[in-house]
DNA sequence: AATAGCACTCGCTACTGAAGAGTGCTAAAT
DNA sequence: ATTTAGCACTCTTCAGTAGCGAGTGCTATT
């Protein structure tokens, strides 16, 4: 970012961001003079604005409005002018309470996790479920329900049970599939369910395997049910974005929602912000739903004890109120990686 | 339903029914006498239309203009009136395919469907689960995750797969667990699941039982594992009731999404319309929806191998298309049957 | 009983003018 | 040289108004 912006232009683009987020409405120079008192006259104001609407931070709707922040203002604003809220005493209550209680299970937790951002930020709350192939193998076993479906089921140790249903050609006796249960839970012992994955296709290449009929067969049981199952979207509160001005024009909604139906952009992008640490800002076009929707998205990933990244945050509207959102992001990622811990 | 009306009124009745239906304006004797052909004149239409009025059946939004149905008038439509359309050869075609290809597992299925009914009705496709109370009782396993955490998988013989967490006070050694879960799958061999449920608590009651240490922490286990999680919903198409003109208006709409975020109601109602055959529809009020959202819901029962019963069905405007969607429904809830069937 | 005629009602649209908020420019003040 | 005051101008918003059209209810007529 090449904008280099003396104090004061600094502290009047603040200024209009701030207002924007609050009102919504476009900032005049006069009134924006007035409401931040600063010791400046209105037409002053105007000067400044104009150089920063030059440098493409601001623009007007028409000629005779105030000024809106754009993207770039935001992105601006969100580097080096934002300061951030503490989070209240009685929002972190609230996290720790309500991702607590809502029970053992992972997807629970995410779940209320979910909610909870939504709540707290009346915006609308993502948390993508950790992939967990990096977990270690736990278990694995075959159960017959009739001649032709075998159900499987791979426990991980950290308890995510994933389980699927494979069409077989051929019929085996619930006692064989203990046997083959049995084999692959000795060869994958202590694995990570990716390494077991590898494992299961080297074995399969492995010479002696051709010729034993029964265990290949195992083989290629176990390949289908420990591929991976893309994870898990959790997105609550859908219905507190209508509560936004800008949202209510129902053709916008309409994008969001339709960009929510096609999860898979949405996971494309939140997969890529796993690398990175840290709460991570995704400013109207950065963000992959369509340019119009006018949204932002904030995230944290979060890890489990087994080193898998899961990602969870907020999407709002460009004019979010990031003082508070980014430290309720971060402090519910690290709250959840923090329960995901204590075993 | 007291009403008695001569031929005449209930031809225009139906006219009117299916012009606002088709519209969403309030419909007018005039151009209404036009459109459908009558052979009557405006006044006359008006006269009747009148009388209709005063039965409660049409109202007008003001004094000069068209008349708008009642959910009187739906009802009464619904009842004696639709003309039920056949479900086109390509819809047919669609249902079978979409639900065919979704994959075994009983969930992707019932997402499937729940998308197809959406696309087809081009309302809201919703779809419950069938608890699986009376599947029968396939197996159940307990794999330790940590000292004080077990985790318990129970499975049907459908493939339904329940997994539960539970937080122990005790340590059991996984020999211990694989005993415990010995003893169950024996004792619970041939049940349904809620028979298990029974059989487990008054085994729980046995004297003997008391005195067994070990056996009865494995009652305590399984009594957890066994009680019923809530049915899963899935709603699929919420966009889609945007297009909806009368949804337009942004409160409306929050109305609905509010109603979904507490699913509790909805899962109420729909599950008393679980214990009907056939095609259900709740008109409006008759809905658990705050009335003023002004939807109906025409939903249908399937039934599992085990005999299960879930619900499907559609959720849109009062102002629906009655005639196309009830048999889509019905035929979609046949579909699924009979997928869920064949074994 | 059905219809034609007619006065009346009401919402919708387009137009108007005034008010208000805001801008940009210029000239004066610091 | 920067800041400020003043001023003309622009553009939106809102209230008020008039005309149009769709529709109704009533009455008289067929």
């Amino acid at each position: 970012m090449d904008v280099e912006l003396s104090q004061r232009s600094k502290q009047i683009l603040e200024a209009i961001v701030e207002d924007y987020i609050a009102t919504a409405e476009p900032v005049g120079s006069s009134a924006m003079a007035r409401r931040h008192a600063l010791t400046l006259s209105p037409a002053t104001v105007r000067n400044v604005m104009a150089n920063l609407e030059e440098m493409g931070l601001l623009t007007s709707p028409h000629t005779s409005a105030g000024r809106i922040p754009t993207e770039k203002a935001y992105r601006f604003y969100v580097d080096s002018l934002v300061a951030l809220r503490q989070v209240s005493r009685d929002e972190k209550r609230q996290i720790i309470q309500r991702c607590r209680q809502a029970g053992a299970g992972l997807s629970d937790i995410l779940k209320e996790a979910s909610r909870t951002l939504s709540s707290l930020s009346n915006y609308m709350g993502i948390v993508v479920a950790p992939s967990f192939t990096s977990d270690k193998f736990r278990h694995i076993e075959f159960i017959r329900l009739s001649p032709h479906r075998v159900l499987a089921i791979l426990v991980s140790c950290n308890g995510t049970v994933q389980n699927r249903l494979l069409e077989i050609g051929q019929d085996f006796t619930p006692d064989e599939l203990v046997r083959m249960g049995n084999y692959l839970n000795d060869l994958m012992q202590g694995l990570t369910i990716s390494q077991a994955r590898e494992r299961i296709l080297t074995e399969m290449k492995n010479e002696k395997m051709q010729y034993d009929h029964f265990m290949s067969q195992a083989l290629q049981l176990s390949e289908k049910a420990v591929t991976m199952d893309s994870g898990d979207i959790f997105v609550e509160g859908q219905a507190r974005i209508l509560d936004q001005p800008e949202f209510s024009d129902v053709r916008r909604m309409q994008d969001i929602y339709r960009a929510f139906e096609q999860k898979g952009q949405l996971l494309q992008l939140l997969s890529r912000c796993m690398n990175a640490e840290g709460v991570q800002i995704y400013i109207g076009s950065e963000t992959p739903m369509s340019q119009s929707a006018g949204v932002s998205l904030i995230t944290s990933r979060f890890v489990t004890s087994s080193n898998n990244v899961g990602m969870l945050g907020v999407i709002g509207p460009t004019r979010m109120g990031y003082s508070s959102v980014i430290p309720i992001v971060d402090y519910t990622a690290r709250l959840v990686s923090q329960l995901l811990n204590d075993t």
